[in-house]
DNA sequence: CAGGGTTTCTTTACTGTTCGAACTTATTGC
DNA sequence: GCAATAAGTTCGAACAGTAAAGAAACCCTG
C-alpha cells in the first residue's frame, strides 16, 4: 500500500468525529490524490480499507464539495460501472513560502498540488530582522492572490534553511540568514489569523518528492540537496520524515569523510562540507566540478550503506543537474554496498525549486485540517484504521 | 508515551477479534512488562487508552491467566487504593540462539524477560553446514530445558551477524559464519513445530536494549556494536527497529572517513572497518587502542549528525567496555554537532551479552502471539487504537 | 431482441470495539 | 459521619469490519 500523504480540508459535519475517521479520510484523501479518478471500489483496494468504510467516507466527502464524482463507463469483461472520484482542487489552499538564499519563492498551491501565483525575487539578507520583514511581507501579498472563488487558505508553510523544530515552528539556528531561535510560526500567527508551519528546507523538499515526485511509491527513501549551501539530507523512513530526536537529523555536511582533515568550524574533522566548499567555489567561478561530484558520491554511499533507502532523489541548485546525477551514479554504484539482485538508484528531483513549495503544502494541508502532526501520525500503510486522540497529562505515579 | 515493545501470550478467547483489540492489548501487556506493579489507571495514564478499555482488556488478560492482580494500598492522599497489575512471567516462553563466532548462546526467556538455563558453547565453524547443524542441535536441547510447569514455548528467535531479512527468515549473507541465502527460519520450522525468527545481532540487541535496556523510554537512538566483526549498528527511529529498503541498514563499517582511503574489499574506498581492522587486530594481540577508540568516534559522530539520535548504546566484546565508552565519548562530545542545550550521551550496554537474547525475546513474543510483523505495527507513542487487516490483494485497475 | 447469468460497484444490516460520562467502590482526612 | 479523592465499572454513542443484498453494466443464448 502507499497511500500516506493527507491532504484535506474541512468537513466539520461531526465536530468531535473520532481521530479515526479523520485518519482514514487523510487516507482516502490521499489515494483520490495520487490516483484520480478512481472509483470507491479502487480506493478500497488500495487504502485497504473496507468498501464500507471507504463508502461513508467519500459520501462524506462528496458532501462536502471536496470530491467530485463523474460517471466513467470502462469495464472490460462486464460489471457495473464505477463512479470516479477526483479531488475538488480549488476546494482549499496553502500559502507557502520557501526562503532559500539568494532568494524566496512566495505563492499558493491547490489541494492537488497546482501552483498558483507563484512570485520568486530575491531574499533581502541586508539584516536579519529585514528578512523576516520580507518574508512576512511575501505572506501578505500571496495571501491577497488567494483565488477569489473556491476554498480559502488552508494555511501557511514556511521552508528555511536550517534547523528547525517543526513542533513549535521555531528556528533553531540558520547561518545562512543568521537566525537563533526566532519564533517564526508564533510572528505569523500573530500577523495573520492562520495555521503557520515552519520546516527546514530539505525535510519540505523531501515531503514533496514523496507526494509529487519519485518518493510516492517508495517509503524509505533519502532526499540530497547539492548547492551552494553544501549537503543537506531529508530522510524519508517508513513512510515518514524522520527529524532525529532534537530535530537535528540530515546533517549529512558535517561527517567526518577525511579522517586526517582539518578541523572544520563545526568542532568535527575532515567534514564533507568543509571539502566540498571550496569546490562549489571553484565551480562558481567556472571551474570543473569533478571533486564535487567525487565528495556527493562519498556522502551519498555512505548514507546508502547507513540507511539503505529504495532510492536517492538529488536536489538542488548543483544536485539536480542530469550530467551531474549520472557522473555521481558512475561512482556511487561502484562503491555502494550491495547484495547481490540489489541495485542502487539515483534520480534528480522531479519537482525542481517547487519541491520545499510542494511539500510545505503537504504538510499544511495534513496539519491543519486536522489539527494533528501529521509525519507522526500519517499512516504508513494504511494500516491504521483507528486512531485515538491523546488525552490528559502523562502519568503523575507510576506503581505503587 | 513509551510503552511501545510488545509481548505476549494466547488470548485466544475471540477467535477473530479485530487487530484494534490485539495491538491495544499489546500495548497494555508491554506497558505492564515495563512497568509492573501498576494499576490499571497507570495503564490508562501511560498508554493513553481510556479507561475502560483498558479495564475490558485487562480483565480479558486476567482471565487468561497472563496477568495477576495484587493488591496494593498506597494512595499518599485518599483515594480507592488500586489494584496492582504485573505479568505471569511464566505465562510463555521464548527460545532464543544468539550465534557470535567464538561462542553459540542458547536459552529460554519467560515473558518478563527472564532468562533461564542460558548455556554458551563454542561455535563450530569448521563448515557452514556443522555451523548450521549446530544451531538446530542447541534449539532441540533448548527445548528440552523448557520448564514444566507454565505455559508453552512461543516460538524460536535466533540472532545472526549478517545480513538477515526478516520477512522471509533468509539469512541472505554472513561472511562470518561463510552462508548464503540460507533460509534458516524455514529449517528450524521444518524441525520444529513453532514459529522461527531470524533476525540480525545488532538490530535484535537493539531491539533488547529497546525492551529492557537503556532504550526503555528513547524511541530514537542507536545501538553501536564495536567487537572482532567490526562497526555493526542497530537502529530504532520513531520507536521501531529500522531495517532499510532492503534489511540492509546500519553497516557503519563501510562507510567512507577517509577520502584519500585504500579500497576496501567492499567495493568502497576509505571504509571505517578497513582502518578498524588492523588496531583490532593489535588490541587482540595486546597493544593499545587508541586508534580504536578514534576510529568509534568517528562513526559515533558521523552517526549523530546524520541521524540524531537521542543516546547512543555502545555495545560489543570492546564497545561494552566502560573505559572505552568514556574515551570515545570525550572525543565525540568535541566533535559531534549539537545545539545549544543539547547533549550527547553515550552509555554501555546495559545487557552485556544477552541483549541480543532479549532483543529476540521481545520479537518473538511480538510476532508470534499476533501473528503479525511487530515492528512495522508496533504501535509507537500509544496512538493507534485500531488497526485493520491488511485485505485481499492490491488493485488490480486503478483509474479508467 | 428479450431474458438469464456474470461481473463489478455500492449500500445496508449487524456485530465488535473504543470512548466519554456517569456511576459505584474504597480509602483518607476532618 | 461526611466530604474529598482516586480506582474501577457500566452504559450509550460512534465507527470500522463482515456479509449479504441491491444496482448497473456486460455477455451469451434462444
Amino acid at each position: 500500500m502507499d497511500c500516506e500523504v493527507l491532504h484535506m480540508p474541512s468537513l466539520k459535519r461531526t465536530a468531535d468525529s473520532s481521530l479515526a475517521k479523520k485518519v482514514n479520510t487523510m487516507l482516502v484523501v490521499d489515494c483520490i490524490r495520487k490516483y484520480a479518478p478512481l472509483s470507491r471500489a479502487d480506493v478500497a483496494r488500495l487504502t485497504m480499507l473496507s468498501a464500507s468504510t471507504v463508502s461513508s467516507i467519500v459520501s462524506d466527502l462528496v458532501g462536502a464539495g471536496l470530491v467530485h464524482e463523474r460517471k466513467g463507463c470502462p469495464a472490460n469483461g462486464g460489471g457495473r460501472c464505477p463512479i470516479l472520484l477526483s479531488l475538488n482542487a480549488s476546494a482549499s489552499f496553502a500559502v507557502i513560502i520557501d526562503v532559500q538564499v539568494p532568494r524566496v519563492l512566495s505563492g499558493i498551491i491547490d489541494l492537488a498540488g497546482n501552483p498558483a501565483s507563484i512570485v520568486r525575487e530575491p531574499l533581502d539578507l541586508s539584516s536579519p530582522t529585514n528578512t523576516v520583514d520580507q518574508v512576512l511581507r511575501v505572506t501578505a501579498k500571496a495571501l491577497a492572490r488567494l483565488p477569489r472563488t473556491g476554498g480559502a487558505a488552508a494555511g501557511i508553510g514556511v521552508g528555511i534553511p536550517g534547523i528547525v523544530d517543526v513542533r513549535t515552528g521555531t528556528v533553531a539556528k540558520s547561518t545562512r540568514l543568521r537566525w537563533n531561535n526566532l519564533p517564526l510560526a508564533t510572528l505569523l500567527q500573530r500577523e495573520f489569523p492562520l495555521p503557520a508551519i515552519v520546516e527546514r528546507d530539505v525535510r519540505a523538499a523531501a515531503w514533496g518528492e514523496r507526494s509529487y515526485g519519485h518518493g510516492r511509491n517508495v517509503s524509505d527513501f533519502v532526499y540530497l540537496a547539492v548547492g551552494e549551501g553544501g549537503f543537506g539530507a531529508g530522510l524519508v523512513m517508513n513512510g515518514k520524515p524522520y527529524m532525529g530526536a532534537r530535530m537535528h537529523a540530515g546533517e549529512l555536511g558535517h561527517t567526518t569523510v577525511d579522517i586526517h582533515g582539518e578541523q572544520c568550524s563545526c568542532g568535527n574533522v575532515g567534514c564533507l562540507a568543509a571539502l566540498a566548499s571550496t569546490s562549489i567555489n571553484s565551480l562558481k567561478a567556472g571551474g570543473a566540478d569533478d571533486a564535487l561530484v567525487e565528495y556527493t558520491a562519498i556522502g551519498l554511499v555512505n548514507l546508502v550503506n547507513l540507511l539503505d533507502p529504495e532510492i536517492i532523489v538529488l536536489g538542488g541548485d548543483i544536485g539536480a543537474r542530469p550530467d551531474f546525477v549520472s557522473r555521481v551514479d558512475a561512482i556511487a554504484k561502484q562503491r555502494a554496498l550491495l547484495t547481490p539482485g540489489q541495485t542502487l538508484r539515483i534520480l534528480p528531483s522531479q519537482l525542481g525549486d517547487m519541491g520545499v513549495a510542494l511539500g510545505l503544502a503537504g504538510l499544511v494541508f495534513d496539519k491543519f485540517y486536522w489539527n494533528q502532526a501529521s509525519p507522526e501520525i500519517s499512516p504508513e500503510g494504511a494500516n491504521y484504521q483507528t486512531v485515538s486522540k491523546p488525552r490528559r497529562e502523562q502519568a503523575r505515579r507510576v506503581g505503587e
